[in-house]
DNA sequence: ATAATAATTGAGTAAACATTCAACTGAAAG
DNA sequence: CTTTCAGTTGAATGTTTACTCAATTATTAT
C-alpha cells in the first residue's frame, strides 16, 4: 500500500493496525446515527427534561415550570427529542402530555453517571 | 404555592407531579456533567475515533488515516476527549499513542446502538 | 548543530444550534 | 361566535464549535 492511497497529510505508521481497525469498525451510517443520538442527549436542557420524564409523564407547562424556562423553548426541545425517538406525546384536550419513548434511555443515563464517577475518582 | 413562585410564562397544571418530580431529580451539577459528557460523544468524528480505539491503541497518524482527516483536526479532538476523561495517551519517542480511558465507553456505545435499533423498528 | 517527522497549539472562519419573540393553531368554556 | 389558554412554529440573534492554516514543540537521525 503506497502512502498516496491515504488522503490525509501524513505518513502512515502502523499499516496492519490501520487495516485491521477499518475492517472491524461499524459502518459510517451507524456511527453517524450514534453521534446524532448522543448529540441530542448532549444538552443540559434536554438532560433535565429526560430526568424529569423519568419520574412522571408531564405536560409542557409542568416541564417549563420545573426547568424555569418558557413554554416555547421547552416545546422546541421536546420536538427535537420526539423526532429523535426519545419522547412521545399524547393530547388530552388542550394539554399535551410527554413521556419517554424508549426504555434504554434510563440505562444510558445510568452508564453516563458511572462514567462521571469514574472520572471524579481520578481527579 | 402561588403561581408567582414560578419564573416561567405559564400557569402550573399539576402541582403535585411537579413538586414530586423536582424532589426526585438528580442535582443540577450532575445533570450538567451528564450533558457535557454526552456532548463529547455527540460528534461523528469523535464517535469514529472511539470506535477505532475500541479495536486498537493507535497514534494520531494512524487515526488521521483511518478517518481521512488531517492530523491537526484529529489532535484537536483527541485533546478534548482527553480532557473529558474518555481517552488517555502515552508518548513513545516521536509517536503519541492514544487509547480509551474508561471501560464504560463500550457499554455506552452498545446501549446507544440498542436505542438506534429500537427507533428503526418503529419506522 | 541541523534536518526531518509526529504532534500540538492558537487564531480565524463558517456552520450548527439554543433561546427569544411574535404570530399562529387547536381545543374547551362562556 | 369569540375568548381564553396550552402548545407550536418560524425567523432572528448570539453563542458554541469543528475544521483549516500556519507556526511551534518534542524527539530522533544524520
Amino acid at each position: 500500500m503506497s502512502k498516496n492511497e491515504f488522503i490525509c497529510d501524513c505518513n502512515i505508521i502502523h499499516e496492519d493496525r490501520v487495516k485491521d481497525t477499518i475492517k472491524k469498525m461499524p459502518d459510517t451510517m451507524m456511527l453517524n446515527s450514534l453521534a446524532d443520538f448522543f448529540k441530542i442527549m448532549g444538552d443540559s436542557t434536554r438532560c433535565k427534561l429526560i430526568s424529569a420524564l423519568l419520574q412522571n409523564e408531564m405536560c409542557v407547562c409542568d416541564l417549563a415550570n420545573i426547568l424555569s424556562m418558557t413554554k416555547s423553548s421547552i416545546s422546541h426541545q421536546l420536538s427535537k427529542m420526539k423526532e429523535a425517538g426519545i419522547v412521545k406525546s399524547r393530547r388530552e384536550g388542550k394539554t399535551v402530555y410527554y413521556s419517554l419513548d424508549d426504555k434504554h434511555i434510563s440505562e444510558i443515563f445510568e452508564v453516563g453517571i458511572k462514567h462521571i464517577k469514574h472520572k471524579q475518582v481520578k481527579e
